[in-house]
DNA sequence: CTGTGATCGTCCAATGATTGGACTAAAAGA
DNA sequence: TCTTTTAGTCCAATCATTGGACGATCACAG
């Protein structure tokens, strides 16, 4: 049997991982694209997928998605011009800013949360709800167990 | 309870699909690195991960890494460029190529797909043997009922 | 208070990665 | 033979991330 073929047929946690995200994130991004969200892509979902309907800094985005504040500050520009969401100066430190969704924002972000649901719903009625109350916990225990990945050495 | 911490302890499948793909990627090349493997990054996962040692065609690469042929392309420049593979005429089909590891390159494959292993192992570990087994089986079930992730609407 | 060092967000230029469209050579099928 | 499809590549354009640096502000030790 080729190795192509073994992999393809029984793929490594490797392959396995990759995958999960790739097509997780496809049927996210191309169902809110039918509903009229478009013009938001995967990229954004650093943001969307943390952000607080009170705000949120930029800092502490970066962090919850593993990305640097460079790239964040990008993404944030992008979200921003698209009218997802807005700067405002953050009351408690004048250095810092809040990042605050817009009512088109939010109402992504109930969006987005609701394509997981019913994403999370599809994956419970194909492995059985007990089936799939243990894989979901221990995908959440086995992503605990590996080391964060950040993007400057995860500091 | 603010969403993004909500998000950060109960992570949803979203958060936590990107999240192991980036962990076990990570884990993997930066332990590859340490083991004289700095030149190899994610990217080319994708070739390497189901690379034929009797070789394999740039086209099935693609379609199995879900990469178009153009960034396939781009990466086995590169592989190739850095000693890991070659591109040998194919055969079977004058138009064809084959692309076939270097002695680097099995090397490579060998040392990764033990990382792989080992990381399975920590999982298995932590989990237990009985729950990881059934963890890995329902993750590749779940992969197997989200639709297929291809470059070009997957085709 | 005042100085020192850390932190917050941003700017810029450089690199990396992916895409769309087009093209040649060869194969497959009518 | 003629036509259509397939395999791989080229090119230019876009998208995404990074490294280094900066002014403003804060926290804290003196």
């Amino acid at each position: 049997m080729k190795r192509s073929t073994r992999k393809e047929r029984d793929p490594d946690l490797g392959i396995l991982a990759v995958q999960l995200s790739a097509r997780v994130q496809r049927e996210i991004f191309t169902r809110a694209a039918e509903r009229g969200f478009g013009d938001v892509r995967p990229r954004h979902g650093a943001v969307l997928a943390y952000l607080d309907p009170e705000g949120t800094r930029p800092g502490e985005l970066a962090r919850l998605a593993g990305r640097n504040k460079q790239t964040m500050g990008a993404i944030l520009d992008e979200l921003e011009r698209l009218g997802y969401v807005r700067r405002a100066p953050d009351p408690a430190d004048r250095r810092a800013k809040l990042i605050i969704p817009t009512d088109r924002g939010r109402e992504f972000m109930a969006v987005s949360d609701g394509l997981v649901e019913t994403i999370e719903q599809t994956l419970a009625d194909t492995l059985g709800p007990d089936l799939y109350r243990d894989f979901r916990a221990a995908l959440g225990r086995s992503v605990a167990s590996l080391p964060a990945t950040g993007p400057d050495g995860d500091a």
